[in-house]
DNA sequence: CAGCATCCTCCAGGATACTG
DNA sequence: CAGTATCCTGGAGGATGCTG
């Protein structure tokens, strides 16, 4: 008696949270960015390009928080802080990496959809 | 010559975004919904709970434009519109439905993390 | 029934200035 | 260098009322 699928609203609504947490503007850039080893603060910043200072400082925080990353901070003059992803924070790429892929695989075909929706949309 | 990683600043870019299209609060609850076959649009808004009408709305159009859902108007007195997964949106769910089963065997592990950070961070 | 229009709230995220 | 503190804006999303 498996579930047949995963279309319980408590369960699609699991979804939909993991999908927010991670859905974010720079979340994934950072995890990303990463996943070759520990990074700086200011290295990670030049590296995502765009993202403001303080928005990396939160997406950091959060993903410390949920056990993503860690933070080691060595208390040298002038201070040096390194990002490292987790056992975790590494396993959580390959489901993201899969979807990844499917967007790379279907960029082409959603444009297309758009490119037809909005020339349809303007013709009335 | 194979790419080494996904970690170029523009790969994270398109990840980050079909991440945000299908990040939103709405959008895959209303493809999981949708995944058994058609529904109609006050059968989808009973069936998820909670979304307003104008989210539903939204959701669907977003859907629609990328190729995602079709809608279907049936000229009825009252007017009935079916909306389905097309063949694109049935796709999805499969790189979607592989982050939900990471999602669902890692919950407690980020729950024990938050709970960690949360009473560190209290402590001082 | 399946919506569009309108108004309102809240917060993600940016800009800027300051500090240990 | 690696932050914190403040202020500000746009847009996601909800509530309500009206309509073909």
């Amino acid at each position: 008696m498996k579930p047949r699928h995963v279309h319980r609203s408590e369960d699609c609504r699991a979804i939909s949270d993991i999908l927010q947490r991670v859905g974010d503007k720079w979340t994934v850039l950072v995890v990303g960015m990463l996943s070759d080893g520990p990074m700086r603060f200011n290295e990670l910043r030049k590296a995502i390009g765009g993202i403001s200072q303080k928005m990396l400082t939160t997406t950091l925080r959060g993903l410390e928080r949920d056990g993503f990353v860690t933070r080691t901070l060595y208390p040298t003059i002038p201070p040096r802080v390194d990002y490292e992803l987790t056992e975790l924070g590494h396993q959580l790429q390959e489901p993201v990496n899969a979807l990844a892929d499917w967007a790379r695989k279907n960029t082409l075909r959603i444009n297309q959809a758009r490119a037809r929706y909005d020339a349809a949309a303007a013709e009335d």
